[in-house]
DNA sequence: CTAGCAAAAGTTGTCAGACAAGCAGATCAA
DNA sequence: TTGATCTGCTTGTCTGACAACTTTTGCTAG
């Protein structure tokens, strides 16, 4: 069994337990399908109780990185932490370029969205669009807050494509830059016409998603992507422009 | 406090009992920044012991449903269960379409990141490219399992975007399709001229991202991802084709 | 009556020991 | 050799207890 980082008591026993088995398996010190120490031997090592150890484990078995049976023992799974997808584990998070990394990945799939969206839309998922896009054309003229409704709109937008998992992701990674929308939604962003700039853009996205134009739905959303980062100081430079060939035009049926 | 939905004994208790409040929370019965019951209450209502509780809740800790603070409580967490992305919740497991679906968001992003891979490649990601490369030449020619490799060389075009999340995100969704690529590899597929055909595309993806050539590069995994689902028996007549505008190509530095 | 403080009650965190349920290897008989 | 049984080990669950901490209550001094 590898060494073990004695910790006074940070805050959670079971906490300090599990992250240490994790990187136990993350560093590749315990290889998948390898049977784990017991629990009693875990808990004398640690020098904790055995039920701060179960809860180690049952961390660790939520996570995906272990799986126990019975009278047999807990086992270090196939593919461990691979079945969830944390962006906190994907980037350095005190590296300035993490914000930047993880915008671009949010600018590839939302402009594919947008894209989808405007040859799957129904009426319903147009409708949603429409009150999010209301409501902040409302807070741009009474310069209140609008970010949970760009956030809507953007999730109106991932809903209209009909598929859950690219719903399910956007949302996910949009709601990891909340807080980045505010310095378009607050007073300064008002005043700065950042966020007439903002309602600008979501205004054609909507218009080409209504109009069912994929390419110019795509560009819009590119352009407001792109627009975005600049308003949070993050470079596109190097971004792939990903636009559509005029043979791509295809309107609904 | 919310029914209970007593279950006799399916496989362990506390799976049962972190699902059950899981499913409270993700039903909106239990609000963000609510306070829990306590572990006294919940282990007399799920009939259960405290242990059990304490094991349930230090799942939801792990899956970022719930904070509990010494002496005070568990409380709902913010914005619960979007910390991490997880496949499994964001489609029907049970519906054939759930494949399509992950298929198509794994379409987005790794046609957009052969793109980018052109043009960020460096001749350490190109040598890692060519090495899987080699191996699937060799699992074709002496019609072995080249899946290892496959993925390998899918997850060398994302490393060369240089975008962690990115690879990140290819290699957590290629994972999920690990067994999709078996029927390629296998002598059914080897006989049927799968295992060639997959090959042969690959082959193209590497040309276009050695020569830098974005668009081709893209055009490449494009007709390969199509063809990929196709192998597996997806439908993707709705897909967004994605493709790239002559003025998009630039070439290396 | 109010402000502030101290005690008490309640809650989570940890420990210890016990038994039940299930598994795996050793033992023994055919 | 093979098959069944048995025994020890491991995980799953329960109970009770105490420590650490928070919140509420109630009391006292002003």
């Amino acid at each position: 069994m590898p060494e073990i980082a004695r910790v006074a008591r940070p805050s959670q026993l079971s906490e300090t337990v599990s992250k240490t088995i994790e990187k136990w398996i993350l560093d590749g010190v315990m290889a998948p399908g390898v049977k784990l120490p017991t629990e009693k031997t875990l808990s004398a090592e640690f020098g904790v109780s055995r039920a701060v150890v179960r809860e180690a484990i049952s961390r660790l078995k939520a996570e995906g990185y272990v799986a126990s049976r019975q009278g047999a023992g807990a086992f270090v799974e196939a593919r461990p932490g691979q079945n969830s997808f944390r962006l906190a584990d994907a980037v350095d998070p005190a590296g300035p370029a993490a914000t930047a990394h993880i915008f671009e990945l949010r600018y590839i799939v939302e402009t594919a969205a947008a894209a989808l969206a405007a040859s799957r839309r129904s009426d319903q998922d147009l409708a949603q669009m429409r009150e999010a896009l209301l409501r902040m054309r409302h807070a741009v003229a009474e310069r209140t807050d609008g970010t949970q409704a760009d956030d809507d709109f953007h999730v109106a937008i991932a809903a209209a494509t009909g598929n859950p998992a690219l719903l399910r992701f956007i949302r996910f990674v949009g709601h990891q830059f909340f807080a980045s929308r505010v310095p378009t939604w607050n007073a300064e962003g008002h005043a700065a016409g950042r966020a007439d700039a903002a309602q600008a853009e979501h205004e054609r996205m909507f218009e080409a998603i209504a109009a069912g134009d994929g390419v110019a739905a795509r560009e819009a959303a590119r352009i407001h992507m792109v627009e975005a980062a600049r308003r949070i100081g993050i470079d596109t430079d190097h971004w792939d422009p990903a636009p559509q060939a005029p043979w791509e035009e295809e309107a609904l049926p």
